[in-house]
DNA sequence: TTGTACGCGTTATCAA
DNA sequence: TTGATAACGCGTACAA
């Protein structure tokens, strides 16, 4: 059994109470005699306490916990996202439990549920809810609670990209370079972000084929039989994974169609495929949602204003050269 | 403030214990009788009781909770065992905290020790430390412990994969293809993974260049303008981060060296660089986890034998053009 | 400056 | 079949 206060207590021949003040440090530690201070101190490190987080937690209510509720951590653009929020929290002193949800809306509830139960401070979540009542029926309405990347009406502590000028980039960029067909491969649609994001496309162009599916690789491979014989200048998804799946299949295909993509293609500048993304700051999402939820934690009513990060364009090398091909040809 | 045993009993005129058993379900609720088991079953829906988890921990010792100490979670290579153990984690009722280590053998203490003070019930580990009693020195001996990717001597709960045979496999590849100069871009060599792959390779090949640095794709860059000038047949790296900055880096390059790498690489079949990749099934990687783990939770003393799980080798399109182009060559 | 005593919500022991 | 009561380890109001 670790030691607890009481066996401090009993070896400096004090109390319990004497001990917790001291050991609690700063203020409430001064107002114990130097002298008992230092006893206590030093039998504290003799035997190597450790507060019980548990029996504290109990008491205090606070658990020093932050729960990071997202869809699929398996997603880089999230695993990344995960990475950062956790290395920031802890320089703070608290600890990240993770949590899947898997776009399930009901193990997004029983996440949600668990965090009551558990005494978790505060909240970094992707939503699948879109409903803010429906959210706020399941938590604790004083939590601290960060929404990323998408956004809910009536939820002002929020991080997130601009989709719609992002998405606007994005189709600029292929407008310019003569894309004119176009289709599309997209994640479920009730889903906020593949939603608007489509949304976006397709008051840009004509969209000429669709495929819509869950947001994984499969998806874009399914998407190749069924989009190619449509023969568009470009295929446009909605995140990084059905890119993923898209270019992996089109790797059989002769002459390749542009791709549009949100989020990054990993080494796209040695893929042969012409790419275009709408590439989304990872670590200013992350920097974000520890910037919102500090002050929460802190109890700071501050009223936050969403944090909305602007998105650029990046393209590959392929696109490049398939850009002065289309010029050349069209100066034939 | 949410219901407690104490609102319920109240309301249904009987004593804490007895909801507690009620509550507690199977066995011990069947000694209770069925009306007031009901009538306290209804009342605890009502008002819709959660059991407190921080006071039942602090109760039981059990937390239902399990740490997952990872070096880097933004390499999708753990981030992926991170969203398969979750999923079958809380399949058995059990949260995942996320711990960070980067390589940084003071946060893996840091973290072993908040271990114990959170009553954790199991813990899977990638370590840094590759010393069992360094180890065990800040864990409790019985804590149910699962050793990840880098065995350590005296630790039989483990799970990782055959690096050697894999290893020689990948070189056994790039040797029947021709390769003989090579290059090596190696994570930090006192990480066990990355030595082994690195020892294994130099027993294969004569290595005519090294570039050692942190896990991560800068090194994989910095070692291009390093080693390329040695012109070597291929570069092997010890993992895929370090892959994807030499990949990235080398589209610079006229006719690049053939890469040899641990891990897979994303989209490699649309990449012009020939590459032949030492794959490890993440997925059985994961289940191995829980597999090792979960009788370790219900307190089965069996002693566990590791898992070693065998790689196979995975080349791209590009490979098999550079192997057909040498063929062809070679015959002139 | 220090100690006593209570409560956080639950489970477990003992008695009835 | 039930209930009163004691822990679990900590923080804190109140007293001294």
């Amino acid at each position: 059994m670790p030691p607890t206060l009481v066996d401090i207590a009993k070896e400096t021949h004090t109390s319990v109470s004497t001990v917790s003040r001291v050991l609690a440090g700063g203020i409430i530690a001064n107002r114990i005699s130097k002298e008992t201070r230092e006893r206590v101190q030093i039998v504290a490190n003799r035997i190597g306490y450790r507060p019980n987080l548990v029996a504290r937690t109990l008491r205090t209510r606070r658990s020093n916990t932050i729960a990071l509720l997202v869809s699929d951590i398996a997603n880089p653009f999230y695993s990344q996202i995960a990475s950062l929020v956790e290395q920031r929290l802890h320089q703070h002193g608290y600890s990240l439990v993770l949590c899947n949800s898997g776009e399930s809306a009901t193990r997004e509830v029983e996440y949600l549920q668990l965090l009551n139960q558990k005494a978790i401070d505060g909240l970094v979540l992707v939503p699948i809810t879109i409903n803010r009542d429906h959210l706020l029926q399941h938590i604790p309405l004083k939590l601290p609670l960060v929404i990323l990347d998408r956004p809910i009406p009536g939820i002002d502590s929020t991080v997130a990209c601009d989709q719609h000028q992002s998405a606007k980039l994005l189709c600029d960029t292929l407008h310019k370079s003569g894309v004119r067909k176009v289709a599309m491969v997209t994640g479920p649609l009730h889903v906020m972000t593949h939603q608007r994001r489509a949304q976006a496309f397709s008051e840009c162009f004509e969209i000429v084929g669709q495929h819509e599916g869950p947001a994984r690789q499969e998806t874009g491979r399914e998407a190749v039989a069924k989009l190619m014989p449509l023969a568009p200048d470009a295929i446009i998804c909605t995140n990084n994974a059905l890119a993923h799946g898209l270019i992996d299949a089109l790797v059989q295909i002769d002459s390749p169609p542009v791709i549009g993509v949100f989020d990054e293609v990993p080494m796209m500048n040695v893929i042969s495929i012409p790419i275009v993304c709408a590439v989304q700051d990872v670590n200013a999402l992350a920097e974000g949602c520890v910037a919102q939820l500090l002050p929460l934690l802190s109890g700071e009513e501050k009223v936050s204003h969403p944090i909305i990060i602007p998105g650029h364009t990046a393209s590959n090398r392929a696109f490049e050269a398939w850009q002065f091909a289309k010029g050349t040809q069209a100066s034939n």
